[in-house]
DNA sequence: CAGTGGTCTAGACCACGCC
DNA sequence: GCGTGGTCTAGACCACTGG
């Protein structure tokens, strides 16, 4: 990092992100994992020829995109796809009494088959393409709350038929598995009616107004690695979100 | 903040967030108002007696909350309710096909009220207080998107039945003629039915699935402002909403 | 060219967790 | 008491804007 040499016009670009960009190639290659305590900021500045205020200003960006968690006088560790942290960012449906409960899910269905245009240009992969489908419910307390569907591309997920259970997190299996994680995710929100085998999942009538929710979760590079279509009974609960 | 004592115990505050709530401060009681060009880092620290590193920590805290804007080479302003940031900040409707389309807006109905007991609720006023609600269908490009009520404490808006003409951006107004600047807001999304009169106002049939979004807007003191209920015909366009 | 915010450095001290 | 991240300072230089 010392012999950086910074272009004079146009391709400017900061020592902190420079080193934010080489921390986070560690994490994608699997250098350092999820979970795991990085070095202190002194012996990273040691190591990458910069001072600590430079390192510490990537380890702030990237603890702002969630992928570390700094503890005072403990160290700066690799987050992980825990319960409690995928709960609070990436699942926003919330009971309507408002204490956040953990979901459970039922596997409905799984399958392999080939892309449709819309799963091939959600994921960027070629139309037709392998990937897995998994269809399960989920349920807050007693009563079910949504039915989804996940599709995956096959080629990320090799020896996935020798799976024998899939768990409730999905995405802390993918990083154990596959060493993916997800760092990202794009939904988009639709008022959609129940249909019939919607209503006989989720128990409600057919016709019901259901919260569609699309999403499109990414790992570290920006790439497409899962779309997931959840379709939510918002009779005691609601999608929760913040804007400022 | 020279003579700011630590306390050494259990009410430990870094002086950059001290600095902060004094900033914070200048904008609530309006010696600040949107828009305004705010003294260069130097001389702030100079005036507050803390160094120039402890002003920009400050600064750049109110810059991630959207209560500043920072330009290289001008200056720091103090955050503006304008159109195209609104729009990308609380406007999370977007069309299917991607482009950010400003929406027009017609209003329905103007009438003061006694706040009902969810309302009063919603806007921490007591149960029966004076509130106006103002009824509005907003169009994006040609054919309607949404039909909202809008509730407002009538302790707040001062003069409001004087206003010939409600703008479309209200938070502009709000800003503009009471010195109120939403700085936050919390929305809660379900899936509903489309009433007779949804029906009527969107051009849709009666039952049409709607997306309905309950959100309760704060201004820099965090104290709830508006109340604002919309239901969001989806056929045409989709809530946007981006997780990390 | 002067003034602003943006980056980078070096060093001091504080709050916290753990042994 | 030691090592960690968190705060605060002082000063240098860079990138950008506008007169």
């Amino acid at each position: 990092m010392n012999d950086a040499i910074q272009a004079k016009a146009f391709d400017f670009k900061p020592l902190y992100l420079q080193v934010k960009e080489s921390l986070v190639r560690r994490m994608i290659e699997g250098s350092w994992l999820p979970g795991q305590l990085i070095p202190s900021e002194i012996d990273l500045a040691r190591e990458l020829g910069v001072s600590q205020g430079t390192v510490r200003k990537a380890l702030d960006t990237m603890t702002a995109d969630n992928l570390l968690i700094r503890k005072q006088g403990r160290g700066t560790y690799v987050a992980a796809p825990e319960e409690s942290r995928m709960l609070f960012n990436f699942f926003r449906m919330v009971p309507d009494s408002g204490e956040r409960v953990f979901p459970a899910s039922h596997i409905v269905r799984r399958a392999r088959g080939k892309a449709t245009p819309a799963e091939a240009d959600a994921l960027a992969v070629e139309e037709g393409a392998e990937v897995w489908r998994i269809e399960r419910v989920r349920t807050l307390g007693d009563s079910p709350l949504l039915v989804e569907t996940i599709v995956l591309p096959a080629g990320r997920v090799a020896g996935f038929d020798r799976l024998t259970e899939i768990p409730n997190n999905v995405y802390r299996l993918y990083s154990d598995r596959w060493g993916i994680t997800i760092a990202s995710a794009l939904e988009r929100l639709k008022a959609v009616s129940a249909s019939a085998r919607d209503a006989e999942l989720l128990g409600c009538g057919e016709g019901t107004p259901l919260l569609e929710i699309t999403r499109v979760a990414s790992d570290l590079e920006q790439n497409a690695v899962e779309l997931r279509i959840s379709r939510c009974r918002t009779d005691a609960a609601h999608y929760r979100s913040h804007l400022k």
